[in-house]
RNA sequence: GGACCCGUGGUGUAGCUGGUUAACACGUCUCCCUGUCACGGAGAAGAUCGCCGGUUCGAGUCCGGUCGGGUCCGCCA
């Protein structure tokens, strides 16, 4: 061993002992007489001094060290003159006197510094470029080491409970829902391509199938979007999992207590509400005008239809006219909201397709200031403001547009006035399960055709019957998202594993059989050969990590993250390769 | 594909309505210093202000273009 001690372990217990310590120089003090060097290793900090009266040739090979040479350090711990140590440090109450040094390693000037006290944040191009200077930096080194045991309390939470972790093929095959896939090119078969799995959604489904009865697994997934600060491009790391013979509450019992586990263990926060409240997507689009709602906060959201349906303000009565809606948000303590925040506001509610944001204040003496208490005349206001609940200091804001625009609009007007009234509590997390999502929705692509609102594998509600009878726009999926502090944490679902149901879900959405068998073929077959009935779902691990700690950069959560435009431009990629390999595949660029 | 913001020594920034030696902090180098811990002191080196063009007597500063970077929207459960 080149050391007998870690820079982050030895104390007044150890004075007396000699050691060999080794690590980087983080900083170096010279008095022209002692020198005083920082010594850092991922443990922590050691002074060692090195004193001409005890071993000069140490002390003068010590001149020449600079930032983050890599040192062998042998000599004594000794206890430092009483009023010299440092409370700051782990180690401060000792230092190591230097009989013998060694150098295993010599630094160029670092392009930043690692003195976090001292330099400024360089530029994450050049932090990227040079990463592996910039994870010896502890806030870096703690954000591997988070990962790292949370990865492991998570295994040892499935072992413990059955489950078997099953890795399932990178090289796997297009999926055709979801994101845009990452292919490779088949050189065996030339014009075939893998496609690297968007999620082991097929494979998990097939693995229940087999018998596997409880999987899990820390699945790379792959898909190939623009990049953002705060998703990483190209891959990510899920949390997957799938049970059989199980329904949906079995699946939140078992996620449920490992999501606290994680909060409370890996971040600051307290988790509100055990178990997580259970509202139904209808609802919460309703209340909380989101799918993904911050419950950190109340402020609901009320529907008034009924109330200003034939009110004498257009604005409000056409709205409801034309099958849409009217809905009021009641944002306590918001009269003191100044003219920009509420232009503010507005602006927002326009960027999510509203057409204007109405309000009513009620400012702290009970006086209204509104804009349209003159339309809607003081009495149905006053009405308006008791079903509400509106109290001296409340405002009101008001959607009236379709149901969906009122929800979305109202949603972002609701999550900002909880920002800028400081109710995004970083201590608290508000877990919940948002259920029933519809399966079915109008298309986004094709004016008037029904498409999946999202999973296609999920099970509908009613089954067969209810796919026979029901407007497939009212027909809801036995599907959940996992949702905490506004952000989407998982989605899930118990599956659908009956062909027939399967065929007949497809069809609603416009494929033909043939379709299905030749898109899903595997899975179809194997669902003909006994399929016990499943679900799971798979939260983010990396969205984990940044919604509990309040990060917010991919920088954050990985070792070795990518750019702001896909590349690595530590090892260069993507980068060229050579004609012969193009060749091989049979791949040949035309331009 | 679209919008907005930013390019000034190694790093982070300043440089007002254009005016001649481009400033500051950290870092680097040399010398001094035996109790510092963001050590201290004295000094030095280091930038054709991303690039091209234009306006002007004069451009880091204004204008146009271009390249590079960042964030967001689209997209992504």
């Amino acid at each position: 061993m080149l050391r007998s001690n870690t820079c982050g372990e030895l104390t007044k217990e150890d004075v007396g002992k000699e050691v060999q310590l080794a690590g980087w120089v983080h900083i170096r003090r010279d008095h022209g007489g002692l020198i005083f060097i920082d010594l850092r290793d991922r443990y922590g900090m050691t002074q060692i001094k090195f004193d001409p009266e005890i071993n000069k040739e140490a002390h003068s090979a010590a001149e020449a060290l600079r930032s983050e040479w890599v040192l062998q350090a042998k000599g004594k711990v000794v206890e430092r003159p009483q009023e010299m140590a440092n409370k700051n440090m782990a180690t401060g109450e000792i230092e190591i006197e230097v009989t013998e040094l060694n150098v295993l390693s010599k630094s160029k000037t670092p392009p930043f510094s690692l003195n976090e006290e001292k330099a400024e944040e360089a530029n994450e191009a050049i932090r990227l470029k040079y990463r592996f200077i910039d994870l010896r930096r502890p806030k870096l080194q703690e954000m591997l080491r988070v990962r790292d045991e949370m990865i492991r309390d998570i295994r040892a939470y499935f072992h413990e409970r059955g489950f078997r972790e099953v890795q399932t093929p990178i090289l796997a095959n297009s999926s055709p829902e979801g994101a845009r896939d990452w292919l490779v090119p088949s050189r065996l078969y030339p014009g075939k391509f893998y496609a690297l799995p968007q999620a082991p959604q097929q494979f998990k489904q097939l693995l229940m199938v087999a018998g596997v009865d409880r999987y899990f697994q820390i699945a790379p997934c792959f898909r190939d979007e623009d990049p953002r600060m705060d998703r990483h491009y190209g891959e990510f790391y899920q949390l997957d999992m799938e049970m059989s013979f199980v329904e949906q509450e079995d699946i939140f019992n078992i996620m449920e207590p490992l999501m606290v586990d994680l909060t409370e263990k890996y971040s600051e926060k307290k988790v509100m509400q055990t178990p997580f409240p259970r509202v139904p997507w209808k609802e919460a689009m309703t209340k909380y005008g989101s799918d993904k709602p911050d419950l950190r906060f109340g402020f609901e959201i009320m529907p008034i239809s009924d109330l200003v349906k034939d009110c004498d303000f257009s604005v409000f009565s056409d709205a409801v006219k034309k099958e849409g809606a009217v809905h009021a948000l009641k944002i306590e303590g918001g009269a003191k909201f100044s003219r920009k925040d509420i232009d503010e506001l507005t602006a927002l509610s326009k960027n999510k397709g509203a057409k204007g944001l109405a309000y009513i204040s009620i400012k702290g003496n009970g006086e209204l200031s509104s804009p349209i208490v003159k339309f809607l005349g003081d009495d149905l206001s006053k009405k308006i403001i008791e079903t509400v609940d509106g109290k001296n200091g409340d405002l009101i804001f008001f959607g009236a547009d379709d149901w969906r625009t009122v929800c979305k609009v109202l949603g972002a007007v609701r999550d900002e006035c909880g920002k800028r009234l400081g109710l995004k509590d970083s201590k608290k997390a508000a877990w919940l399960w948002v259920t029933d999502f519809p399966m079915y929705d109008y298309s986004e692509i094709e004016e008037g055709k029904i498409d999946f609102a999202h999973n296609p594998f999920s099970m509908p509600q009613g089954g067969l019957e209810a796919l026979e009878t029901k407007n497939p726009l009212d027909i809801l999926a036995q599907q959940y998202d996992f949702v905490c502090n506004g952000y989407e944490l998982t989605s899930g679902a118990i599956r659908n594993h009956s062909p027939e149901i399967m065929y007949k879900t497809f069809a609603i959405a416009g494929y033909s059989k043939e379709e299905v068998d030749e898109k899903f073929g595997a899975m179809i077959r194997a669902f003909e050969y006994g399929a016990p009935p499943h679900g799971g779902n798979a939260p983010g691990i990396d969205r984990l990590l940044m919604v509990i700690n309040d990060w917010n950069s991919i920088r954050d959560i990985y070792a070795f993250p990518k750019d702001g435009q896909g590349r690595d431009v530590m090892m260069d990629s993507p980068s060229e390769v050579d004609p012969a390999q193009l060749k091989e595949l049979g791949i040949k660029f035309t331009k």
